[in-house]
DNA sequence: CGTCCACAGGAATGACGGGCGG
DNA sequence: CCGCCCGTCATTCCTGTGGACG
């Protein structure tokens, strides 16, 4: 009976407390500003790039690197939305698509997302990837159209997919009449090229740019720009700014990271009552968003996946860190043993180790022991209590913790 | 200086659930 | 309802390989 009440507390209290956020959006890594400081250099470059558009002919294709938090996107975004507007203006025919390669995940996808984009409507699935091509090169085909494709994240779709999509998409060109495709393709991984056929990567790289990392003190003034928006005044502590922008220079310059580190360490400090944000707060906010990850990704993953997981964080007690790959799988099939489930195959457990060497929770490194063999040293890349935490709660495997392999005990 | 370990990781293939168009 | 195609997970078979050992 008491339970609206206590509700009513919440959200009273929230009404009354929250003094700290001006406006919260703002503070999202996803928020596109006015201002995007210290990447001025880069605008104009892409700026100078697409311009043609505007004169009614095809621009280059260009191919954009650098590192996650690095301002490739929003600089993209920033600059197309601009040139959308002044196509408008000037009433010439361009069109773009923006693309998220990793969400879109698949070819099919990706050629479905450009037709919608065009007004055409694809199902979801049924269709073979060459009939939605066609309608796409069709539809786009039927009206006068310069069309930008941004494909985002393309690395990830290269990897697992190849680089038939790219090659499909630098040769349209030849094969339609009344429009014309120009491509901007964005990559975390500087070493992109190599996965690809080179006939694509020098088509589709007519012009290239590379995105260096923030240091700290650029990272500093964007904070410092975007929490003029997002706070009141007065909120944030000098401190709280400061060790923001140092721990997100550290991982590679990442502006994501810093945002998403003063976002969060707001929210924390409005929840606990706080009127100013400190360095405590984003220390606090520091350790919310690394469980978060850990528990985002383990919430979409299998079992196996997770079994591989606790027979690492099994294995560092025994082996100071780093496992090898036999190693694990011996006590993963251990684990799987004491859980009556079927186990997967070694060469399974390679991708599934890869996989999570991927998301960040585990560190895999290839190294030679000559005579005796070559394998993957294996460690986890995240904290041993971050795992207790967040496997104490799972029914199934929580007792698992408290196991101890056959393995582990032998090598103690 | 060749051997050979203990895997890495690519390619081909199959099983399965889901959705489409007819 | 069927036949077709999709994406995902998994297996099988395979070739490749850095370097300590002998």
């Amino acid at each position: 009976m008491g339970n609206p009440n206590i509700l009513d507390d919440v959200f009273e209290k929230f009404i009354n407390e929250a003094k700290l956020f001006k406006d919260r959006e703002v503070l999202r890594h996803d928020y596109l500003p006015e201002k995007l400081p210290h990447r001025e250099e880069q605008i104009r470059l892409l700026g100078q790039v697409v311009a043609p558009v505007l004169k009614d002919s095809r621009c280059s294709n260009i191919f954009i690197y650098g590192k996650t938090g690095t301002g490739k996107t929003a600089v993209t975004k920033f600059v197309v939305s601009h040139l959308e507007s002044k196509a408008k203006e000037y009433g010439a025919p361009v069109k773009f698509c923006y693309i998220n390669c990793r969400m879109t995940g698949s070819e099919y996808r990706v050629f479905a997302s450009l037709s919608q984009s065009l007004g055409l409507s694809i199902p979801f699935t049924g269709l073979s990837v060459g009939e939605v091509f066609d309608r796409f090169q069709a539809g786009l085909d039927s009206t006068r159209t310069l069309f930008i494709i941004i494909l985002d994240e393309i690395d990830a779709l290269i990897k697992d997919r190849g680089d038939g999509i790219l090659y499909e998409l630098t040769r349209i060109n030849e094969s339609l009449h009344k429009s014309k495709v120009a491509l901007i393709g964005i990559s975390n991984d500087l070493r992109l090229k190599e996965f690809l056929d080179p006939r694509v990567f020098s088509s589709l790289s007519e012009e290239e740019m590379v995105f260096r990392p923030y240091d700290a003190g650029e990272l500093r003034n964007i904070l410092q720009e975007r929490s003029r928006l997002g706070f009141f005044e007065g909120v944030l502590s000098e401190a709280a700014l400061s060790i923001c922008s140092a721990l997100a220079a550290a991982e590679h310059g990442d502006a994501r990271r810093a945002l998403d580190l003063l976002r969060v360490a707001g929210e924390v400090a409005e929840r606990q009552g706080s009127a100013t944000i400190t360095e405590e707060h984003v220390r606090e906010a520091e350790k919310h968003i690394e469980h978060n990850k850990v528990v985002e990704a383990l919430k979409n993953s299998t079992l196996h996946s997770k079994l591989v997981l606790l027979s690492v964080y099994h294995l560092g007690k025994a082996c100071s860190g780093s496992a090898t790959t036999g190693e694990i799988y011996d006590v993963y099939n251990e684990l799987c043993g004491e859980l009556g489930v079927s186990m997967l195959t070694q060469r399974r457990l390679g991708t599934l180790i890869n996989e999570l060497d991927a998301m960040g929770l585990l560190n895999s490194k290839v190294v030679s022991m000559g005579r005796y063999g070559r394998t993957k040293k294996i460690r986890l890349e995240i904290a041993r209590s971050l795992i207790q935490d967040v496997f104490a709660t799972d029914g199934r495997l929580g007792h698992l913790m408290e196991y101890t392999p056959k393995l582990v005990s032998k090598k103690q």
